[in-house]
DNA sequence: CGTAGTTATAGGTATAAACTATACAACACA
DNA sequence: TGTGTTGTATAGTTTATACCTATAACTACG
């Protein structure tokens, strides 16, 4: 069966015979019957009476009428539809997050997306760096939100921001009366460290291995929000992103950034090197940006 | 736009690649290959991002694939839907009656019918002979339930039953003391005449003028009803037909058959020539004899 | 009985969908 | 850095089929 073939059939019902409908549809009527004929032995069914100078629609013919023009106005839609579609936002996108980001910045951002696009549909993905590079190679995922470095090669980044890591002590930490806190300060003290496969774990320890300061590691965890609860009971300090202090309303801990050279991590938004990012999934990275820019200008005020 | 392109389309959707859809469609490569650059090509769109070792959809693509699966799925229900339509009666039928048959048959059909056949749908044009008659020719109306004769070429009929024409007199008339009566017994009588644009006024009027009657006519009516309340007031006799008479529970009027050669008309399903029965208009017109059978068998008793 | 109007059939043409072969690109793996 | 594998696109050819013209067969109607 072919849309064609509808076409022709529904020509034929509805001026009431093959020539004319031939003319309506611009074809010879010998090529509108030999379709009908095709259409017919198709279904099985005649679809048609032939009287003298009218055809009637036979019981079949009846039955497929409405069904061929509905099938037919849904395929003329088509083009339109996805236009729509296409312009309105309605797709559907896939983003990817990591763990030490998605708790600090995913709520205001699917918020705002909801809103800014309604009818679109968004799924999203919190994962370690390794398993969502995965997902955007196989395609599972259009963009991820997570923290250089990336070094495969099938990535391409595009940064959003520098986010800087800032101490987390216990309220009255000694520490915390030093009005200037260098690195020097930090050395060998008790400290909570993020696990390794958390990127920001890895890049935590980088950057102590190259200042050389080697903090006594008292406790490892999977988890940012662990961290705090031991750093305000005093049992270690630790360094913990800023956005992570910009969205702690508890006030348990105390935060102070490192004068100097104060580390920070790279945030990029991360997507197939050879994609072309979707509206959506532009207007998503935007808004990450937004909120992470309205958490700084709330945070200073 | 045709449906094998949607069909191409939809595999390279679900297989993730143009090689292993052309697998699954049991097409070339690249056949199916143009037929989707064609489908890009009218849509104005882009529908796949070709990587390397996969395809992914664009937004267009995302925005057409549910449309697609949708128009192809009504179209390979179509054949087993227009079974189920036509196995289950769910047909329309257009009948015409004449207005000297359906005040007495139709309530009945109509009843039994749409129990029969619950889904199905069904038309009734009350006309008089010759606008039926047109509406065959101008298939309008499938089957009418009419009397006889109809001359037209282009019409054929089958007989249903012979309605014999009863006199209707008013209770306590003279002749119906009489035991048998007879035509002659007729002769110059007041008479309430039905109008001749019907075709029962027309036999009634020939009937009498073959059996050399000459009724008085002191009133001619276009409504057999009308007939019973001026022979119920004593204006005068008529002729009525006996499905009139089995239908009234009234019990104004006495009716009497006439002795000897009793006229009556003959009830016949009328159609174009060219044209076979469906399968509701047999049911329909089985459905009218059986209605007439069961007022015939509930007279009797 | 011929004319006009209809659909079906026959036979040829042309379009376009199909095929084969091959080019081209990107990995994978040695 | 080659070499094989896997994928899509392109070129050229073949085939299928939708199309056309011409005409036949039929009927209604004058």
């Amino acid at each position: 069966m072919e849309l064609h073939q509808l076409r022709y059939f529904v020509a034929v019902a509805e001026t009431g015979g093959f020539s004319k409908a031939a003319k309506r549809c611009y074809v010879a009527q010998p090529s509108l019957s030999q379709q009908i004929i095709k259409l017919e032995h198709e279904l099985g069914k005649e679809l048609f009476e032939r009287l003298n100078r009218k055809v009637a629609l036979t019981e079949a013919g009846k039955a497929l009428l409405p069904r061929a023009k509905l099938i037919l106005s849904e395929a003329s839609n088509i083009k339109s539809a996805i236009l729509d579609d296409v312009d309105s936002g309605s797709g559907t996108l896939s983003v990817g997050m990591i763990p030490t980001i998605a708790p600090y910045l995913l709520p205001g951002s699917l918020d705002k997306y909801g809103k800014r696009f309604p009818v679109s549909r968004i799924k999203v993905n919190e994962n370690l760096t390794d398993r969502l590079i995965k997902d955007i190679i196989n395609l599972d995922v259009d963009i991820a939100i997570m923290s250089l470095p990336i070094d495969d090669p099938l990535i391409q980044t595009k940064t959003l921001f520098d986010d800087p890591l800032v101490l987390a002590l216990s309220p009255g930490h000694p520490l915390s009366k030093i009005k200037n806190i260098k690195i020097d300060d930090l050395k060998s003290i008790p400290f909570i460290a993020l696990e390794e496969e958390h990127c920001l774990g890895e890049q935590i320890k980088s950057f102590c291995y190259e200042k050389q300061i080697n903090p006594e590691i008292i406790c490892r965890t999977w988890n940012l929000s662990t961290i705090q609860h031991c750093v305000s009971y005093g049992n270690g300090i630790s360094l913990v992103p800023k956005m992570l202090v910009m969205t702690d309303s508890s006030q348990s801990c105390e935060y102070r950034e490192i004068k100097g050279q104060s580390p920070s991590r790279n945030i990029v938004a991360a997507w197939h090197k050879d994609r072309k990012l979707s509206k959506l999934a532009l207007e998503f990275i935007l808004i990450v940006n937004e909120i992470y820019e309205s958490l700084l200008e709330s945070y200073k005020v």
